[in-house]
DNA sequence: ACACTAACCTGCAAGC
DNA sequence: TGCTTGCAGGTTAGTG
């Protein structure tokens, strides 16, 4: 489900609510997630004051003044505030009860989600080697890092060490925003069009998070609403449909086991 | 260093 | 009505 538009959109619900609240309890139904949940999680937590909610590239941190829970939402994913009356369904893995009654829950049916615990978040094996936030990836950086690689330039800008936070739906958004096409060698993309690369990509998640994300099949904010940017797709899921700049009919290609979709006009 | 693959897991839709 | 197949928003670990 989430990449960072949804990740960024579940972060300001969750804020919202938990900021400068005391953890009363984790309830922990189903530790199997990718990696599985620490057994110590729940004493560690628990009488902790939530300081902050940040993201890195997808993942969540829930700071305290003792360390950081780090979440991720893996592909199905999600967190919603709730109340603690409120009866768990099916694939809702774990809660993080406050002092007012509400917690936080995790629902994930395809539990490649992750809920870890750590001192030091930043120096963590999952965060260490990430790329740069879409805002700090600079056209010069995108260029430089890419060349000699014959890798695709969608793959390239997929890999959270490249840049973070660009996932399936949005590699294919930006490349066409920018006009290339997701087969085109990474290494052979000038820097002009790395330049209208970095600056599609910033447009298009800006965009994105101002909708509340994309919702394709049940992703869901921390307030139970659907994002609205798939009515605005260009080309994501639209194969054969007209493109909304030439009217040529949109193709979908598999890469790496996902699927891509281009104009075969606009993208060069 | 790079690039590709398999693996983790469930649900749903389409086709037979 | 099943049963099988393919596909889905992510990322790591392993291989060559």
């Amino acid at each position: 489900m989430p990449e960072l538009p949804e990740v960024e959109t579940t972060r300001r619900g969750i804020a919202a609510h938990a900021t400068g609240r005391r953890v009363r309890a984790v309830v922990v139904r189903n530790p199997a997630l990718r990696w599985p949940v620490p057994n110590d999680l729940p004493e560690r937590l628990s009488g902790r004051t939530v300081r902050a909610v940040r993201r890195r590239g997808k993942y969540l941190l829930l700071e305290t003044d003792g360390g950081s829970v780090i979440m991720h939402l893996g592909m199905s994913g999600s967190l919603r505030i709730v109340r603690m009356s409120d009866a768990p369904g099916r694939h809702d893995h774990l809660d993080i009860v406050f002092d007012d009654g509400r917690a936080l829950r995790l629902h994930d049916p395809r539990r490649f989600g992750a809920v870890l615990w750590s001192e030091r978040p930043e120096a963590h094996r999952l965060l260490r080697g990430l790329g740069p936030e879409p805002w700090d990836a600079t056209a010069e950086y995108l260029h430089r890092r890419s060349r000699g690689r014959r890798q695709a330039v969608k793959s390239f800008i997929m890999d959270s060490r490249t840049i973070v936070g660009v996932g399936n739906i949005y590699a294919s958004e930006s490349l066409f925003e920018a006009g290339i096409r997701p087969r085109r060698a990474a290494g052979r993309v000038s820097l002009e069009e790395y330049s209208r690369l970095a600056a599609a990509i910033i447009e298009v998640l800006e965009r994105s998070i101002r909708l509340g994300g994309t919702t394709l099949r049940d992703f869901v904010s921390a307030t139970g609403e659907p994002g609205y940017f798939r009515r605005t797709l260009g080309v994501y899921e639209r194969r054969g449909q007209p493109c909304r700049t030439c009217g040529a009919a949109i193709k979908r290609l598999v890469m790496v086991g996902r699927a891509s979709y281009y104009c075969p006009r606009c993208q060069r």
